[in-house]
Order: structure tokens, then C-alpha cells, then sequence
DNA sequence: CTTGCAACATTCCGCGTGGTATGTAAGGTT
DNA sequence: AACCTTACATACCACGCGGAATGTTGCAAG
């Protein structure tokens, strides 16, 4: 048997049943009881390490999801030479991860947690659309930044907006995301990639 | 005092106020109670005319919802001649009514209500998801169609992939609702409806 | 060896929920 | 006028929820 009081373990292993439990049936479905259960623990030892449930949700967010997006698009671009190059990089990586997922196994495509999150939460809860803003907006950045550093280099197009490219980036992903996980079509998927990869060829300089 | 027993005008009381309760708190944060109140009418009216919470939000779904994407949609692509040129004024008449929401009036934009069941409720319920299939599979297919009958009046490039653009805009219209109910800031819908403005003239021979 | 606190487990509770059972009256049919 | 169906209103219910109160135990410091 090993160690019976293990905080860090436990509070672990909650987060990722939170987070599991809240991908799949959103944050008002979610259930604290099917949480304690999944992560094998009880509903005292939950609200000793969180408040109540939406500080659960918010841990979710901070402790889980924004560092997803520091390792999906601002790390890379950050430490990107050529933006074009990394942005490239990531949707061929995104649209890899996406076709790993295997129906076979029960596991059909949920869409993108965060939007799940943000399209449920934000007008409801002030914490919840905070940290949502916070996340749209450092993914944002990453991709404004990496443009406009590109454009200083000459690897970007001069007359194209930074800003209203990284708000359209932002935008597919999510929208994919959205209407792919009620499709439920790989096509799908592909087409929207497809087109964002060819509009993002459209950025280097003729 | 109006007419006592109005069946037809109860349903359609039910349903708007359903269509908003659903629109602001999603359909698991909706409360029947909270409808009713709304409606002014009782519980008994509600489930006289509606077998369940579910089927309420189905009746939502085939009466409000299908028939906006007809109106905003799919009609005027089937009427028009040039699909270019109505998907520009799709695009500006969009931008037009997002503008004309005023945030001091107290309503602040709550995303695609469309996008928002499909993000909620397309993986819980079947019945759900199939509705939300159909309706952005009529969305695709208009697009679609429209930009293949382009093709073969020479009005839209013959070297573009009509399903994968639909695919496309539909990603764009969900995702830039999304993200922009989070943000809260017209910039970033503009931005997002620039751009596709700029791709969608991409779709013109040259 | 004891004390004390953190890390849990157990038990219980009030509340709002979706839904039902029953009551009642309006209004067309015969 | 009797009747019957539709269209509601009222009252009630079981259930699962988030959460609080309380009990118990490991473990480290003094």
C-alpha cells in the first residue's frame, strides 16, 4: 500500500478527474459527486484542497488549460525564428493530434476545452470569463507579436494586419473545433485546416 | 382581459422564453421554473404542451433556430445569381447587426446561441446532437452548392474546393461568436469578419 | 510521549430541480 | 342541455445537487 497522505497526489488526481469530468459534460452538468468517485477519493478531501466548485473550475483553467496553450502556440512561436514557419509547424501538429484520436476506442472528438468552458461560463461567472479572457488574449499576443516580429524581418507580408490575423486564427480553432465535435467528421476538420493552411501561405511576401 | 385559452399563443409564449432562458444560462443551467415565471403562464401549461425539458429544447432548435439559419443563409445564397456577392452581404449585414447590439442597453453579445447548445448539449443528447447536424449541415450545403453553381457561370474560381470553403466559413461564424462572448470587444469581430471578407474576394477569379 | 495540525473520511442537510397527479374551467359537438 | 376534450392551474414529490459539520487518523515538531 503506499503512502496514505500524499496532499500533492490528491489533489492531482482531482484536478484531472475535474478536468475529465467538466470536458465531457460541461461545468453546471459536471458532477462533484462522479468526481470524487472517479478520482477514487472522497467529497471531504475535495473541499479540503478547493473552496467549492468553482474554484474548482478555476484551478481547471490555470493549473491545466493555460499551460495547454503555452505548450500548443506561445511557446513555439515565441522560440520561433519564422513565425509563418511555426504557425505551419502547429496546425500540422494540431491536425496530427486530432487524427491520433481513434473512434474505435470510444473516444469521439469533444472539441476544444477551453471553448467548451468559455461558451458555458463566461456570461455567467466573472471568474470564469476573466481567466477565459485572459487565456483568448496570451494566445492572441503570441500570434500578433510573432507576426509583427516577422514583419520586421521581412518573413511576413508588410500590408497585412497582425492583430486581425491572430483574431482569425484564434477564431477557426475554436470554430472548428466547435462544429466538428457535432459533425463528427475528420473531412471536416481537414477542410478548415486545409484552408487556414493555404490562407496562412497568403502571409508570406510574393 | 384577452382571450382566456389562446393554445397557439401560449406554445409561442413557452417557446420564446424558453429560446432566451436557454440562450443566456444554456440547457442543463436552464430552470423550467424560471421559464414559466417568464412566460407567465404555470408548469402545468409547460408540460401540457412540451413532454419534457428535452423535447422544449428540440421545439427550440426546429422552430427558432433552423429557421434563422434559412433566413440568414441559406435563402438568400439559393436566391442569388453571384454567390460572391451574397456572401458579401451576409457578411456586412452580420457585422451590421453585432453592431447594432448596444452594450448600454445592458445586452452584452452571448455568442451564436446555435454554437452555443451544439458546444453544450451535442455530446449528452442525441436527439440534440442530430438536430444541431442537420442544421449545420443545411448551412454547409448552401454555401456549398452556391460556390459550385459560381463555378459553372466562371463567377467563383474553378481551382477552389467549394466544401472545404464552407466548411471554412461556418468555422469562422461559430468560432468568431465564441470567442468574441468572451472577449467582449467589437474589434475582434470586426477583425474576424475582415478577414474572411478579404478571403471570400479571394474566391473571384482573378 | 504528547500535542497539534493537516489530510482526509463520514454523515447529514437544505434547496432547487424536472416531473407528476389531480383539480377545474372553457368551449366546441351532438 | 349534456358531454367531452382540450387547456390550463395547483399542489406535491423524489432526487441529486453543492456544501457544511463533524469525526478520525497520519505525521512531524517540541
Amino acid at each position: 500500500m503506499p503512502r496514505v497522505r500524499d496532499p500533492k497526489r490528491t489533489r492531482r488526481k482531482v484536478l484531472e478527474a475535474s478536468y475529465r469530468e467538466f470536458y465531457r459534460h460541461g461545468f453546471q452538468g459536471g458532477s462533484i459527486n462522479r468526481i470524487v468517485t472517479a478520482a477514487g477519493i472522497t467529497k471531504g478531501a475535495l473541499f479540503h484542497h478547493f473552496a467549492g466548485k468553482n474554484e474548482l473550475g478555476y484551478a481547471v483553467l490555470d493549473e491545466f488549460l493555460t499551460p495547454a496553450v503555452n505548450n500548443w502556440w506561445v511557446e513555439p512561436l515565441h522560440d520561433a525564428g519564422d513565425p509563418v514557419q511555426a504557425l505551419r509547424n502547429i496546425l500540422k501538429r494540431f491536425l496530427k493530434r486530432i487524427e491520433e484520436e481513434d473512434p474505435e476506442a470510444g473516444f469521439l472528438f469533444n472539441g476544444c476545452p477551453i471553448c467548451n468552458l468559455a461558451v458555458e461560463m463566461s456570461p455567467l461567472d466573472e471568474g470564469f470569463r476573466e481567466r477565459l479572457g485572459t487565456i483568448y488574449d496570451t494566445w492572441h499576443c503570441a500570434i500578433s507579436e510573432a507576426l509583427e516580429r516577422g514583419q520586421a524581418t521581412a518573413v511576413v507580408r508588410s500590408d497585412i494586419n497582425p492583430t486581425a490575423e491572430a483574431s482569425f486564427l484564434v477564431s477557426i480553432m475554436a470554430g472548428s473545433a466547435s462544429v466538428g465535435k457535432v459533425t463528427q467528421k475528420m473531412a471536416f476538420f481537414r477542410n478548415c485546416i486545409k484552408v487556414a493552411q493555404i490562407h496562412v501561405e497568403s502571409l508570406v511576401p510574393s
